[in-house]
DNA sequence: CTGAATCCAGATGGATACTG
DNA sequence: CAGTATCCATCTGGATTCAG
């Protein structure tokens, strides 16, 4: 390749911390389950996520979708209802995820095939 | 949608499975760059490797590297030099990867625009 | 119902020293 | 050079209880 190694370099450094921004972004065992429940049924109430996602307390979710919400991929409305519920949406940003939930359920797929499913 | 409730459940866990099994395979903070280092140079031995990736013990590399030798992402290979030494390499299951780190990279790039660099 | 607070066991991971 | 072993502080996350 043409390119100078320095530059070449911190290049590399550059898409190492935006891949791995990314991945804070969507760390631990819980953040895309909670996304793919929202964003599959577009609109989303606390209890409803509770029961989708497969094991979570609540007290992990009420964690993890307050860091989705710094991160501004889930928006959070509270309900005039009596009791109270609280609904959870993607943001536009957080739908810009879409095609990378995509491409990791293809992956996740022939993965689980050639390995998990051994 | 047209599709009967259960159905598009069941299909919903499914897409939920398959996205943390790919998640799981690149679960920690190590992973990815890891990845990044060996496919960026094609071949890379292990001082160099925990030389790419800032901040890493040779304790974490050593476990990481076996992890994806284990899930079949890289390949490894002992060379006869004095002293030894020993190269990693991605396999093909580790190559097909790359779409998904270039997408996370991109993403990454809009997300700390967005959110991380405040 | 939606969360926050507390408790606590077990996992995680850095520092360091050691081996082949 | 490429790991392994040990120690140990910190973090994680479940269970439970409490509050608005």
């Amino acid at each position: 390749m043409g390119c100078k190694i320095e530059e070449f370099q911190q290049e590399q450094r550059k898409r190492m911390r935006a891949v791995q921004d990314a991945m804070d972004a969507l760390n631990g065992k819980w953040k895309i389950p909670i996304i793919s429940s929202i964003c599959c049924y577009g609109k989303r109430r606390f209890s409803d996520i509770l029961n989708d996602v497969d094991g979570i307390s609540n007290r992990m979710l009420s964690k993890e979708l307050k860091e989705l919400e710094i991160n501004e991929l889930v928006k959070r409305t509270i309900l005039n209802t009596q009791p109270i519920s609280v609904q959870y949406e993607l943001t536009e940003h957080g739908n810009t995820l879409q095609t990378i939930i995509g491409n990791l359920t293809d992956w996740g797929v022939e993965h689980r095939k050639k390995i998990v499913g051994k």
